[in-house]
DNA sequence: TTTAATTCGATCAAATTTAATCATAATCAA
DNA sequence: TTGATTATGATTAAATTTGATCGAATTAAA
């Protein structure tokens, strides 16, 4: 039995019963358990099937990514603090980055009267700063409906003809051992902006440190400066791997 | 039963009764009431629900989605029926440009469950594709706040990456000598699309046929069909030309 | 305001699942 | 055949998930 007629065989159970469990998969196909999830790792690295645990579902049983509208109203008050602070650091003439993120997204209250550039990828970025003093550069490529963003190889080439003094961005999850995503879009788009930016802040609420998601990628050095409202003593851990820490109270 | 399948459940039940109780989903669920406060946490912190002491809430839908002003609704009828008629040439599996002119604006109703994709430098364009069966491709480059569209050397070399087959556009004039815009930049958007395109159609309604605008641009020869609900006698100059034009009645 | 009752968040322990390591079996190329 | 590469299964340590407990925080009532 190869491991493409075990996929094959997957995917039909998948299809039928919308989940399964690692037990019957070995039962019914006739192979132990480490190889039936040998096979659903390689198979959701591919896309093909949601992982949980103990089994898989399909990918369209999962709940989606929810919207950007959604995600914004969550842990305002946090978001607005440390917005303030970041927005405190930015200068008239300076020119920044800001990500598709909601939290981000709050930093642009604080800079509407500001004599800044700002290159985004976010729609909602865009529209708030429409009657400002601030110029905006949008970044073109697909339209990611539910992140509210612009994303892909275009966005990439875009954001690599700019430079930024400063980046204003948020990531899934951050721990002493690096930066995570929770796509590869959102990934790479960090990256992108990071690598072409004087001085990097990375904005996380107190409910994004020492969290991790399914995509680590990149270390700390990344990051210049970590704004959050999260003041436990784990703090030192950052500052150790060379971050600023700017710590807010909300 | 896994995370996946518990947020099912809750969020089912948090459909068809607007709120729930921890104790509720704890037996209607089968686990225990810290699990279910886990699960409100986690799809909390994504925006799926609303977290209330003891339970959660459905999120209200007075979050309102990104909306951008729609300018002028002069001539509505007229471009209204331009737009149904150019829609209608538009097949599955199309690429076109749609411009920022507010007549293009208007093809946007018709075209929303065609399986095509849509490359614009519009934003009230994205806006109303948002929640369509078109995949939408925003031009990046500078926000012009004015006209809600994005300009600029970087827009127009984002068109030159792509390639369309058809491309519906506006203009500020049209006669029989050539073509004319109301700024540099719409000019320069206007040329850059059409020259990556197979078909270009020019939607006009009557106001602008045999209209000047003090920027001359091109000649004819850029357009291929031209829609309009201008029906006077001196259309066939046009058509002397080698247009093709489209009649409509509004 | 004070008090009582819930609810919450943090911590811990038990059970289960997973990832990593290693050894064995199968496959393939020369 | 031999040697090398790959796939599979067994074993074990690490990580996740779950439920219980208890002080702290929040809500409701007096």
């Amino acid at each position: 039995m190869t491991f493409q007629k075990r996929a094959h065989k997957i995917l039909e159970l998948l299809e039928a019963f919308g989940e399964v469990e690692i037990r019957q998969l070995s039962s019914k196909i006739g192979v132990s358990e480490v190889t039936v999830r040998r096979d659903l790792t390689t198979m959701a690295a591919n896309g093909l099937l949601y992982r949980t645990h103990g089994g898989a579902m399909k990918i369209s049983e999962v709940i989606k990514p929810v919207s950007f509208a959604n995600k914004a109203a969550v842990n305002l008050k946090a978001k607005d603090a440390i917005c303030r602070r970041a927005a405190a650091d930015i200068m008239d003439n300076d020119v920044i980055f800001i990500d598709c993120g909601s939290t981000a997204f709050r930093l642009c209250q604080f800079i509407k009267n500001k004599k800044i550039k700002v290159i985004t990828n976010s729609l909602p970025v865009v529209n708030e700063l429409q009657h400002s003093a601030v110029a905006v550069n949008l970044i073109g490529g697909e339209v990611d409906t539910a992140r509210q963003a612009v994303h892909g190889t275009m966005a990439k080439e875009h954001i690599a003809r700019y430079h930024a003094s400063k980046a204003f961005l948020g990531v899934d999850g951050i721990t002493a051992e690096g930066l995570y995503a929770g796509s590869e879009q959102e990934a790479s788009n960090t990256l992108a902006m990071a690598s072409q930016s004087d001085c990097v802040y990375m904005l996380c609420d107190a409910s994004k440190i020492g969290k991790t998601s399914y995509l680590k990628f990149n270390d700390l050095s990344l990051v210049n400066i970590l704004v959050t409202n999260y003041n436990g003593t784990d703090l030192t851990n950052f500052e150790s791997k060379g971050l600023s820490v700017y710590s807010v109270t909300d």
